[in-house]
DNA sequence: ATAGTTGCAAAAGCTTTGCAGTATG
DNA sequence: CATACTGCAAAGCTTTTGCAACTAT
């Protein structure tokens, strides 16, 4: 099991240097510290939180490092940046990590991922239609989760 | 086919009436005057263009009611919110404007408006499946319009 | 009358930038 | 060794907030 998740970060570092040498910029500490502190988790976070993840430990990198290199994770691909809601830029690991898109409960604010066959039926088809050239795409649907469904039930048969 | 357009507005109006009744919100000029400007154009705009908008002639209304009232507005499903780049909001009206997609250039910025009723059929499917009830949704399919592919195919032979 | 709204300016929050020092290729 | 990157702090932008003045109900 150890071995398949190093065997995966390998994958994805050698990934990175493909694309830093492809763009003629440099294979730094930093940038491969911050690759790793991603790669460690599954959930989203923001540049805050990765900021606070990358400087838990000893290491040092600054605010504008990591949103440097955060840039450059979104171009190469390897990191998915959303905007759920108004608030700061959202990212995950996206490589060997299934394609998904996102329901996110308006009045919790949990997200949960979800898979479905139509979204690149769609793709397909508008990009044909509209002469669009796709590259990626974002669902999200926006609602209320069970639980939250439920209090708000119970809160209108309550009061009023 | 100005009655009909008339007619809209006053049906526009009518429903943010009842909104902000039901709300217990007062009904004031500013926020008409914003609501007004939202439902003259169809396309998409943000809070600082609306502000522009709305204090071209006359009036005047400070950002931070227009951000109030885009607000009520946005509750009250009369305007749409998106978020396109990691730029600001953009604003759209949403009632009696049917419903659709986005599609963004990533070159040019362009926005191209689409519809495909596959979203209707996800949006079911995965409501039941993952027991949400969902409100509403937003899908954005990122890629290079025709134009900006044949640029880039242009500089791709023409240099190395 | 009185509670909700407005306008203003200041603050807040996220992200970018300029510059001097540092390290990579 | 030249150039690109980092760290820091300051600036930039969008959006929110506090407060006094105002106004719809």
């Amino acid at each position: 099991m150890i071995n398949v998740k190093q065997q995966h970060m390998v994958e994805v570092r050698r990934k990175f240097i493909a694309f830093l040498e492809k763009k003629g910029q440099r294979k730094t500490a930093e940038r491969f510290l911050i690759l790793d502190k991603i790669y460690e988790r599954t959930d989203h976070f923001d540049a805050e939180a990765l900021y606070h993840l990358v400087n838990r430990q000893r290491h040092h990198v600054s605010r504008a490092t990591v949103y440097n290199t955060l840039e450059l994770l979104v171009d190469s691909g390897l990191v998915m940046r959303h905007q759920f809601g108004n608030s700061s830029s959202q990212y995950e690991k996206a490589y060997g990590y299934r394609q998904h898109d996102h329901i996110i409960c308006v009045r919790c604010r949990k997200v949960v991922e979800f898979c479905d066959p139509r979204i690149q039926q769609i793709k397909t088809r508008m990009g044909e239609l509209l002469h669009f050239k796709i590259t990626s795409h974002e669902l999200h649907l926006h609602g209320y989760c069970e639980s939250c469904q439920q209090q708000i039930d119970l809160e209108g048969s309550a009061s009023q």
